[in-house]
DNA sequence: AAAAATAATTGGAACGTTCCAATTTTGTCA
DNA sequence: TGACAAAATTGGAACGTTCCAATTATTTTT
């Protein structure tokens, strides 16, 4: 049953037209009439005629792929399903069709699924790095005039776009925040030390105490894994200071939760006893118990905005490098708690 | 920079062979001697030769594309992405590249990727299908002979092969381990009622409870919407009732954490006042506060044998359909409690 | 050393499409 | 009706690869 494919020959011969006008009607070329336009269309529809991206693609060299390439460090993490989910919805309406791959961190296999891909002819990539990702990873793509954008991380020294979030000014307003508040020892919980994205928080972090003239003190930032593990631990170190802290903000969400999860294991209810701000805004944030006050910064946005950068790119022929750094917003959930004196004056009632 | 092409015929002009012997060597024949093989490979890799599949593709017609599709209708939803990533590890080490696309339950939309995936010449394709998917839309791929699979939803009529969770055994495993710790009046709580995942979870909470020789009330069924907010309103009536529930069984763990939360806000301790269930054992369920009492189905797991048996279809050129059901099993943890005399007992300390 | 066998290489056709230049058909105007 | 313009159609070459049959180079056998 349906052995051999139907090429444009077979509808040029059925419907009593060239090869040439069955390639014009499905360009939808102005230059063919109505009625064969009609007539070859109906033989189209009856002999289950598929159209052959390789082969077209093959003859119009000049012209593009539709194929664009998604590569990320880590798809179970919720936020990088977000942002492949922005992008598939702007490259699809597109008309584009998307690899993707998920490299676990691992630089070898990004190698490898990016030499793939290119193999395959995408005529774009989108990459959210692996840790150790070299520039001269992205040396051959870009030298043959593939535009790439990266997201979340950017690799040093490659001449290629990036959309990152606004790491610094995020931490900063949720320190303010927290400040306005009435806390003044508040910890920096989570995250791994050798990062880009880490130390720009860390920095943002310094930056707002700073500016608030509060001390920085180092034994408030306790590094972790980025995970809801990675925050028990933390916030367990952080709780044996002598000089306990009153509040926290975390490297991201999943921090921010095992933070939570912790606090409770020492009977101190997140959001009354101890302030806690996140960092991603998940889905998950606005509806955990308590409500998690987080930094949003909207992945399935980013993801959005990195196909578009990435599509204007390949229309424009050109790919100049720009770095876009998306802003982020603060979310005043329940985690952070109310102020300070407003939570004294209640509790004299 | 890098303007044209390299081909093989630049690599056959600059070594000094023919273009047949290059292709050879591409092929990693055993015809063609090691000094030329040698010499090819190193030319190749001084002119930043990239191989055109697309291009090889379309002249070994028989041969078959090294790309497969995957359709998800979720991928929002963190059990789809961790079945992606199962895909994508056994299909990545197999040499194949994939397209993901994300249908968001739109069967249109559904129609429309399978259709540009088709295009690309994906040689097969993991489906898991929108709600309301028909058989009709599957139709054109299998007359193709393009394998299928289909993974946790089926599609009634299609002739195509499907990997789906044993929801029945799980829920009544889920039922009798509550029954076990001395509940008589437990919910199931959450999901859409049109699905036939819902009906196959549903059932095995009905034959557990007849099984266990309890009655079978139709008032503790509360459908909602298979999230978290929706596991909050399911509670929320199912607390209403002149008989309450001690326990419930939930449609899956996005409304579990639901439940918990609503329980929260009655000033209920769910695992303490009230025994919780979820299904699926999503990443979260183990690091919640209470760990969640739920039924593991391993989605990358899934994913990865939903890869498996499509590539040994590809390889085997027939697709003949077989349904697998991935058994499940219940994982213990916190939110189901401890059995209610024990807590009786305790209580009377 | 000639014949036969084997190893290595090669030119051209083919895959399914698009593009170009050329041709045929149709329409318009005097 | 003839001349011209405009509209519609068309054959062949090309894209980068693989495959086949054929050829050439090398080795073995007698």
């Amino acid at each position: 049953m349906g052995k051999e494919r139907v090429t444009v020959i077979d509808i040029a011969h059925a419907a009593g037209v060239s090869k040439s006008t069955v390639s014009l009607v499905l360009q939808a070329s102005p230059l063919v009439n109505e009625v064969t336009r009609a007539k070859v269309n109906a033989v189209i529809r009856d002999l289950g005629y598929v159209y052959n991206r390789g082969a077209a693609n093959l003859r119009q060299s000049n012209s593009k792929s539709k194929i664009i390439g998604i590569v990320v460090n880590d798809l179970t993490n919720s936020f990088f399903a977000e942002l492949a989910v922005g992008v598939d919805m702007v490259v699809q309406s597109a008309g584009y069709v998307q690899f993707l791959a998920n490299t676990a961190e691992s630089v070898d296999r990004q190698r490898e699924v990016i030499a793939s891909m290119r193999e395959h002819g995408i005529s774009g990539l989108i990459l959210s790095p692996a840790r150790g990702t070299d520039a001269s990873d992205l040396k051959p793509l870009v030298a043959s005039g593939i535009p790439v954008v990266n997201v979340v991380r950017q690799v040093a020294g490659a001449k290629v776009s990036s959309l990152v979030s606004d790491n610094h000014a995020g931490m900063r307003d949720a320190v303010r925040h927290l400040v306005g508040l009435g806390h003044h020892r508040i910890a920096f919980l989570g995250g791994f030390p050798d990062t880009a994205v880490f130390n720009e928080r860390l920095q943002g972090y310094r930056d707002a105490l700073s500016d608030m003239d509060l001390a920085v003190h180092d034994e408030l930032v306790v590094s972790s894994a980025p995970s809801r593990a990675g925050g028990v631990a933390a916030i367990e170190r952080a709780l044996l200071l002598r000089e306990r802290p009153t509040a926290a903000v975390c490297f991201n969400d999943a921090v921010a939760f095992g933070v939570c999860d912790g606090l409770r294991a020492h009977r101190l209810d997140p959001g009354e006893d101890f302030a806690v701000i996140g960092f991603d805004d998940v889905i998950e944030a606005q509806t955990a118990v308590p409500a998690l006050t987080t930094i949003s910064v909207d992945p399935q946005g980013m993801g959005r905005r990195a196909a578009q950068l990435l599509l204007k790119q390949i229309n424009a022929g050109r790919a100049d490098a720009e770095a876009i750094v998306s802003s982020v917003r603060l979310v005043v959930r329940q985690s952070c708690g109310a102020a300070i004196d407003k939570r004294e004056r209640l509790s004299l009632l």
